[in-house]
Parts: C-alpha cells; structure tokens; sequence
DNA sequence: TACTTATTGAAAATGATTTTCAATAGCGAA
DNA sequence: TTCGCTATTGAAAATCATTTTCAATAAGTA
C-alpha cells in the first residue's frame, strides 16, 4: 500500500502509527474525492469499527501540518480533504460527481507580473482551482 | 453614499431597506478588507446600536445572493466577505495587513485547453486568487 | 394615515469542532 | 523480549459559529 509512506512520515516525524491512524490514512490516501472529516469517519470505520471522530479530525490535523493532505475549497463549503499531490499542483474538480483530478504546469508569470505592476502588491503565491466536468460526467 | 446603489438593489428585488440593513450595506461595502459576520457585526454596531447578530447574516445572506458581495477563502478561513466587484475580477490579498485589491484581464484559455486535453475534463469556470503583500507592507 | 407583512433582536436549537480526562497501547531502551 | 514512559485513544462535555423560532415592530404601499 502506498499510504506507508504517509505512515513514515508520521513516524519520521514523532508521531506513532496506530490502527486508528492507518485506517485514517489508507481512507484519505486511496480517495479520488475530497472528503469531510464525518466522510472520512464513516469509510475509515469499516475498517477499524472503534474509530472515533475525534482521532478523524486529530489526524487530518497532522496530515495537514504534514502537507501530505490539503484543504478543498468549495461553493459548498471548505471542510473537505484530499492528498496533497507532490510539487505545485493544482486541482480541477468535477462539479457533478465530485471527483478531483490534478494538475500542474500553470504558468503564470506573465499575468504575475502585469498585475504586481498595476497593483503595486508584490506577488508570492497564487490558488488556482478550476472547475467542469470529468471525461464520465460530461 | 455609493452604498446607495446597494440598498436599490434590495429594494428592487422586493427588500426593505431598514436602519439594520443600511449600517450592515455600509460597512461592507466600505470596507477593503474582508468581513466576517463578528467583525461587520462590530463595525456595523457603531452606525447602528441596537443591531443584532443573526441580522448580520440574514443580510450578509441577502448581499450574496444578490452577487453584491463575495465570501473570500483563505487559508485561515473562509467566513470572511468582501465587495463583489464588477464583471469578471480577482481577488488579490496582503498576507501582512488584509487588504484586498481587485484585478482583471486574467486570460487562462489557453491554459484551459491545455488542462483539458490533458485530463479529459470539460472545464466550466476558475478560481484565482493571489497572496502578496500590499505597496505599504512589502 | 392605515394596514399588510417583511424584518427585527433575543433566546433556543443545531451542527461542527475542540477540550478534558482517565484508560490504553506504541515503541525505544534495557 | 519485556518494561516503562508517554503519546494516543474514545466518550463526554465544552465551545464556537450559524440557524431557527417567535412575538413585537416598522417599511412601504394602498
């Protein structure tokens, strides 16, 4: 399972592998779909019956602290999770069955600069998140 | 007041304009930093004393509904609302101080098409937002 | 001016998240 | 492998933001 690496990091990091935190990460790391804190309770039980939700939201916590899993910003609402993808990515989700799909290769150096010039801000990050249809939904 | 228009608007969409409703509809829309509800709450107190709390969300509810004023996501939370602006703009924040500047003329279509042909997603719409600091704070 | 009814603020209810706490279990040291 | 320290656990309680309920009030039209 792939998850392990997120299970190193944990332990990398001082924090100990417990059955309650696998089955949060295996839940988390094999999603396509960014889930809610009670989503991730609700699929991660199956795997581990006596999981409480508070042990959901402690380890998305340090997930998150991690950068292993990042925050979804949507219409809708703002507490769901996903992997965090490696180097600078970006996500475009499906609006019609949720699905999340990643990418990178923005450049936006150009758009950067002109709008640093207009504004006299000066730039340094950027959230880029586009939204449609996935290849099944369209 | 330009916040004049705002309060046209409610009306013409069958609102009434109430002493509540305008200390709310000038303190957003003078505002150059984004709102949560606590702080037009506090801010909008000042105009009009006797202001209730849940009237600040039943009206900040109103404004967006109207697509006069916008919530802003940020990575400490995304409660906040700012001024809508007008046709197809951006959000740019200072990390430092709050302020919020306002751009447009972001051409990503061909950034879009290439994301599609890439992912097979249809791509309907895009969030962008930038982070920097402000001509005073950097 | 009068009347209809949208709007109000207070209090209660809800829902999400965090804290508290005593019992348990990881894992490094011996 | 066993031991012991202490991070982690789940349940319950506490907190925080937001929404609902409700009777009193006031906006705006007739």
């Amino acid at each position: 399972m792939v998850a392990d690496t997120w299970l190193e990091q944990l332990h990398d990091n001082g924090y100990r592998v417990t059955a309650a935190r696998r089955a949060v990460v295996d839940t988390v790391h094999s999603s396509t779909h960014a889930l809610t804190p009670i989503e991730v309770y609700d699929q991660a039980r199956k795997k581990y019956r006596v999981l409480g939700l508070v042990t959901v939201y402690r380890t998305l916590e340090k997930l998150e602290e991690l950068h292993l899993i990042q925050r979804v910003h949507q219409p809708q609402g703002c507490q769901a999770f996903i992997s965090a993808g490696i180097g600078h990515q970006h996500l475009l989700l499906c609006k019609n069955c949720g699905d999340v799909a990643f990418f990178e290769g923005d450049d936006l150096d150009a758009l950067t600069a002109s709008i640093a010039k207009k504004t006299g801000y000066q730039i340094q990050e950027h959230w880029l998140q586009l939204f449609g249809l996935c290849g099944k939904c369209k």
